[in-house]
DNA sequence: TCTGGGGTCCTAGGACCC
DNA sequence: TCTGGGGTCCTAGGACCC
């Protein structure tokens, strides 16, 4: 989809049309450019780009929070528009998917004209705009669709894949970033065809195992990665975590403990979403002056309860921090199972009361939303984060605020 | 410039087992 | 007595994607 979260606003509110729009935060808040309207583009200003540096690039702009919720149900939409087209669909992210035309000639005809007509349904079914990229693997097809942007179609004749990508530059590989850009520059490779044109060992024995796969890339193949397997078929998340940059950096002790127990409820609310249990759990320190460290557990027993995962994330919290500033805490559910496995008589039934107080607390959260109920340190995590954002909120102030 | 939040995949060392 | 080779699991870190 084309500046997706940014089309998706201009539906809710015209006004923003052909005008420069951040979808990410306000102006002067921590954090960055999640989308960037082409108005805003011109500019210089690109996601990933800090908010306050877009500021200063485009004061102008403007600057909208944006809204999850609505960027879920589009992309649920374009979903339901792109199974008209093809049994195996598989969403690669909240805005882009891959479909597997094999064998549809026979209903959409040749692949430019069905791409034509998923362009225009697309468009009528949804008001967005859309690239197509079509070909013979996903990789080619990835990179064509972003060389069709905006609003393009692009379909790479089978066979001239290799042709098609040589000219470009190696960073346009999905899975090629800074780092391996600037190492594979200083090997003097710069553009795809030069790796195409390189012996496959020299490049396992430069790059190991991603070495074998960029060569295959370089030559318009699916190899390795993140192409392998059908279109279609992804299973369950393999991880489920949250995490938390405070607005000033804290070191405020009640109140990190407090923000590792929210963070682990809502992992936790999430895990039991999706019917998963945690095994491993980790959290993640980020210092003022951005070190990062992380620290992981393998539990006895896969959990889904807020509050085992709470005490092994404050546990890890209070061995490994120095006491120093703290930007930001993460909590991460990893090796998820289906089940929670061997349970010893005497956990039983303390897990049995658990599950029905969740259950509970669950539904009130559906209903009255997730800020309505709390395990009490989480509460204080919660009120603890206002005072210390704004001294106002305070309590014995106004008795409203103090409720 | 002053750096979010949600993910996936890979590497590498050490413990431990046979 | 002076040390193999294979495997798996655990832990920490890092590149990368949207």
């Amino acid at each position: 989809m084309d500046a997706f979260f940014v089309s998706v606003e201009e539906l809710f509110d015209p006004s923003l049309k052909g005008k420069p729009v951040v979808v990410g935060g306000r102006a002067n808040e921590r954090g960055v450019v999640s989308a960037a309207s082409y108005a805003a583009r011109k500019f210089g200003i690109h996601s990933a780009m800090p908010l306050r540096t877009a500021y200063k690039l485009c004061p102008q702009a403007i600057f909208v929070e944006g809204h999850r919720e609505r960027y879920s149900e589009y992309s649920h939409r374009v979903f339901e528009v792109l199974q008209k087209f093809s049994p195996k669909v598989e969403m690669a992210s909240i805005d882009e998917a891959y479909l597997d035309m094999s064998g549809t000639e026979r209903l959409h005809g040749p692949p430019l004209s069905a791409a034509n007509r998923l362009h225009e349904l697309m468009k009528r079914s949804t008001d967005l705009n859309c690239s197509i990229g079509a070909s013979t693997s996903r990789l080619v097809s990835k990179i064509a669709s972003d060389q069709a942007k905006p609003n393009g179609i692009l379909w790479i004749v089978p066979g001239q894949e290799a042709e098609f990508l040589a000219p470009l530059d190696v960073r346009k590989i999905p899975g090629v970033g800074k780092v391996t850009e600037q190492h594979l520059h200083s090997c003097g490779i710069r553009k795809v065809g030069d790796l195409a044109a390189l012996d496959e060992d020299f490049l396992e024995e430069r790059f190991g195992k991603w070495g074998l796969a960029l060569a295959g890339k370089s030559k318009g193949l699916d190899a390795g990665g993140w192409f392998d397997g059908e279109v279609g078929d992804r299973e369950d998340p393999k991880s489920i975590s949250h995490e938390h940059t405070f607005s000033i950096d804290t070191k405020d002790r009640a109140a990190l403990d407090a923000m590792f127990v929210r963070l682990s409820e809502m992992v936790a609310r999430r895990l039991r979403d999706h019917h998963l249990y945690a095994r491993t759990l980790q959290i993640k320190l980020r210092y003022s002056d951005f070190s990062t460290f992380t620290r992981s557990r393998t539990l006895d027993r896969a959990t889904q309860i807020d509050s085992e995962l709470a005490d092994a994330a404050r546990g890890l919290f209070h061995k490994a921090w120095t006491g120093a500033a703290i930007r930001l805490v993460g909590v991460y559910a990893q090796q998820l199972e289906t089940g929670e496995g061997q349970t010893s008589l005497l956990d039983e039934g303390r897990t049995e009361k658990w599950r029905h107080a969740l259950e509970a607390v669950d539904k009130m959260r559906g209903k009255y939303g997730d800020g309505s109920v709390s395990l009490a340190a989480g509460m204080k995590a919660a009120f603890r984060a206002r005072v210390h954002e704004n001294p106002e909120n305070l309590p014995g102030k106004d008795p409203k605020k103090r409720d």
